[in-house]
DNA sequence: ACAAGGGCTGTTAGCGGTAACGTAAAGCAA
DNA sequence: TTGCTTTACGTTACCGCTAACAGCCCTTGT
């Protein structure tokens, strides 16, 4: 094993590469870039001289120069939820290969929050923008607009995109789980979601859900909000208040699997029969419910395929102009809702 | 609401702002970034024609020019370990406020895929660079080496960091779970673990594990190992296979929380006496299992305080010279080992 | 009154690369 | 040979911003 060059006090540039290998600045970063006619010989010598440097070039320089930066941002409302890692992955996947990166930022479901990062991203002017939802600040929507490289807005597809958009409707999943629940008998429904109320999401989907309700004469018997704190024990908890409060009713739907799944596991411990005496559902079809006792009834959110979606038309440039994509999630009833 | 004016054509630049306001670029430039002296009037008629053209400040060309990226490079091999995000919430949230962004890089327990990634983020020149483990490939090593920038290697305190280390001694840690295991009574243990080659810590885990069986003459009974899909499920299938094989095993050590909490389930359902005929044990000290008919034993890791230690250091300049921070993780006993 | 000093603004010279173009040498057909 | 390409480089002029310094004007002390 060689020695390595000592840690240099000034950081190295093209200059250094060019000089340690007999050529110009230019030859050195066609070599690197792999770009235009360098001879074989002479793209040896550089790619020799570069990694015995250590040198790594500097994109900041380059990225001005060139006018490129082969960063993509995503914004998304947190990295605890599941689902937006998932998001990620897809992301991730399509566009490795391309030659673009994804660079991530965090609002915390908070709009303020969501206009600093916008901010922060568009001033490293990358080749495009996906953020999840389709409800901005009007300084913030102002920004997209004006930046002049592809938007995305994922996750939902109710309302009007900046650009385009990839998704599914909130509004019709809540709808259909709804209908299916109705469908199966179930008519004496409660609610059990979050507080956040930046989670716009959830908010169409009961927006749905209790419109499906109405259109039969039904309204929600109860209702039960948590925030923070860890969605299994949530779900638990506030099954049994809300079950202690009105024991009369015979579904709960979950405005996420998370705390479906506490209640599921509480209705299982309880012995309740599920989903004979009660019903149970969720939403989003995370991986986690393959492992329970009972698979809870859910909705899938076609993250994975929103992610390359989205990520697919940033890498295209954005080129054949704004689209909005609708995907069709999937119930998938489980074990928890019993067949009509 | 006033009209938004046109997407220009050409991106915005701080001479637009400079002739929109009749001051000099650099006089704006003091304006937006809140430095040097600049009369109150002045300022206000600056940020007033930033504001109306709707300007974003390019911040490649002010990284080149003034050599300073506020841009924190966090490298880790997987989001949906749900560890990872954790550490990135510490991160993030000792970051806030300093002006630094973290920027997040994931690796898939890839140790190619590393290097790339950290060339990748080198490349921009961050202010520091954080990334999980101590073992990377030379060339990885002699980069961070040469990058001139603090770089703290976090989760594990088991070998030689670059610069800076934050995290537990996963040698310590299992052999304080094996110890725990022992004390309590239990002799017929079996390991059930992640497949991934790459996976250092959870090896080092099992070795200190190992190492303290061995110390009074014990030896693992079996052990099962899985790669992909639902962990929960896994852990399930696992444990099943496990005890069909080997049905005189009295106690599970399973190398993440997420496998124990399916081993768990499915002990539950089967009716097994838990923890008196068989005991089990995780790692991580995952919120998840606060919300499990019983509380898996685990031992917390530290994510929270891993990150922010680590941000904290990377927020210092690394001022203060290389460090070597060793947690000490928490053995919680929850409802699966019974008392000695 | 005049020098000294502070508040405010402008000027200049890069930062480290790359696009675009220029050019010497070699290859090649007529 | 000539003239035209092609190959393999080098030169020049920026990219958009900021550090460093220069300069102006007004205050203040003596």
């Amino acid at each position: 094993m060689t020695t390595l060059p000592p840690p240099p006090r000034r950081a190295l540039t093209l200059r250094d590469v060019s000089e340690a290998s007999g050529v110009s600045e230019m030859t050195v970063s066609r070599v690197l870039r792999n770009r235009g006619d360098v001879s074989a010989p002479t793209r040896a010598r550089v790619m020799e001289a570069a990694r015995a440097l250590g040198y790594v070039p500097n994109k900041i320089a380059g990225a001005l120069a060139s006018q490129r930066v082969n960063l993509v941002g995503v914004v998304i409302p947190s990295l605890s939820n599941m689902v937006f890692p998932e998001v990620m992955s897809g992301i991730a996947d399509q566009l490795d290969g391309t030659g673009l990166q994804p660079v991530v930022g965090v609002t915390n479901y908070l709009p303020e929050r969501e206009e600093t990062v916008v901010y922060e991203m568009l001033s490293w002017r990358p080749s495009g923008l996906i953020l999840a939802g389709l409800e901005h600040t009007d300084a913030c929507r102002a920004m997209l607009a004006q930046a002049g490289v592809p938007i995305v807005e994922i996750m939902d597809t109710d309302g009007t995109p900046i650009d385009s958009a990839v998704g599914i409707s909130h509004i019709r999943a809540g709808r259909q789980m709804a209908e299916a629940i109705i469908a199966a008998g179930y008519r004496r429904i409660a609610f059990l979601g979050t507080q956040m109320p930046n989670d716009y999401r959830a908010k169409k989907r009961l927006e749905g859900f209790e419109e499906a309700l109405a259109r039969v004469g039904l309204s929600l018997v109860d209702r039960e909000f948590y925030s923070g704190g860890s969605a299994l024990l949530k779900g638990r908890e506030m099954t049994e208040a809300l079950l202690a409060r009105s024991p009369e009713v015979d579904f709960l739907y979950y405005s996420n699997d998370m705390i479906g799944a506490g209640g599921l596991l509480y209705c299982l411990d309880k012995g309740f029969d599920v989903p004979g005496k009660i019903g149970l559902a969720g939403f989003n079809g995370v991986e986690l419910l393959d492992g329970l006792p009972r698979r809870l009834a859910t909705m899938d959110a076609c993250r994975l395929e929103i992610g390359k979606t989205a990520a697919e038309i940033i890498a295209k440039g954005g080129a054949v102009g704004p689209q909005i994509i609708t995907l069709t999630p999937i119930l998938q009833p489980g074990d928890t809702i019993r067949s009509a």
